[in-house]
DNA sequence: TAAGTTGCGTTATGCTATAACGTGTGCCAT
DNA sequence: ATGGCACACGTTATAGCATAACGCAACTTA
């Protein structure tokens, strides 16, 4: 694990995401932290990009929002592939990994000569509690 | 297959798509049917969500884009999961199935008593060509 | 101390998507 | 045939998501 030093406006935002039960938009977040000074935007993506960058947190792409990693402490993050059920009642989100699936992928990829990067897998539907 | 008549719009939303090589968003197929009356994005964007709706295009969820379907004659796509690889280069998009993995997702979410919905898996990179 | 890097704040702007309202057309049940 | 309905369409306005471009301040390193 990389432990870096977060900047104050980067603790805030990923404190924002970890408090939260559902995943949320950039400009819920500023809106959260305008108590403590956020005026714009930039704020927020500047911290998130830094975040994302560090593996702390994920970018859900069907829905244009964010959500603290839910395992920050390993790296499993940073190069595995990263799967997310999404709760379309309750915003839960779920976030796992699968070794099966990520070679069926990269085998495929290997196939065609493609040269994989980011992979987004979102399930998108609804929860147990929700049905 | 079910076959539907399409309007105007839609036929010509769907045009645009085919005959572009990449992906297009919403705007860029706006401005590129300008010249056939086209005015508003909602134009567009009500031709997408029926066009979505048949099986005859797929967005991008990634990159906030459409594209035509490449099996737009089987039923493939509206049931079966589909997944893509994006070309960060050029823009090319390979649409593929696999068994495997609709299988191996579907388990994840029956163990969970998750109910999917859409799923999304989109693989950004390179493609051959673009190394 | 000069140059480079990084984070920060601000203003402005661009891109993506939908709300709300009204019009016209075809269908078909009465 | 006419009233009601469903549907596509057009228009204006607005909401929601994201970044460009500028400049300042703090810190590092040579």
């Amino acid at each position: 694990m990389t432990s870096t030093q977060l900047t104050r406006n980067q603790t805030l935002v990923l404190g924002a995401l970890s408090q939260s039960e559902a995943p949320l938009s950039a400009y819920t977040i500023l809106d959260k932290l305008r108590g403590e000074g956020f005026r714009a935007p930039l704020q927020v993506y500047r911290a998130l990009e830094k975040l994302l960058e560090f593996g702390l947190v994920h970018r859900l792409e069907s829905i244009n929002a964010f959500v603290a990693c839910a395992h920050p402490h390993q790296d499993c993050c940073s190069h595995g592939l990263t799967a997310f059920t999404i709760c379309e009642s309750c915003g839960k989100v779920t976030e796992f990994h699968d070794h099966v699936i990520e070679e069926r992928l990269a085998g495929f990829a290997r196939d065609r000569n493609f040269k994989p990067g980011k992979t987004t897998i979102e399930i998108r539907g609804h929860c147990d509690g929700c049905a």
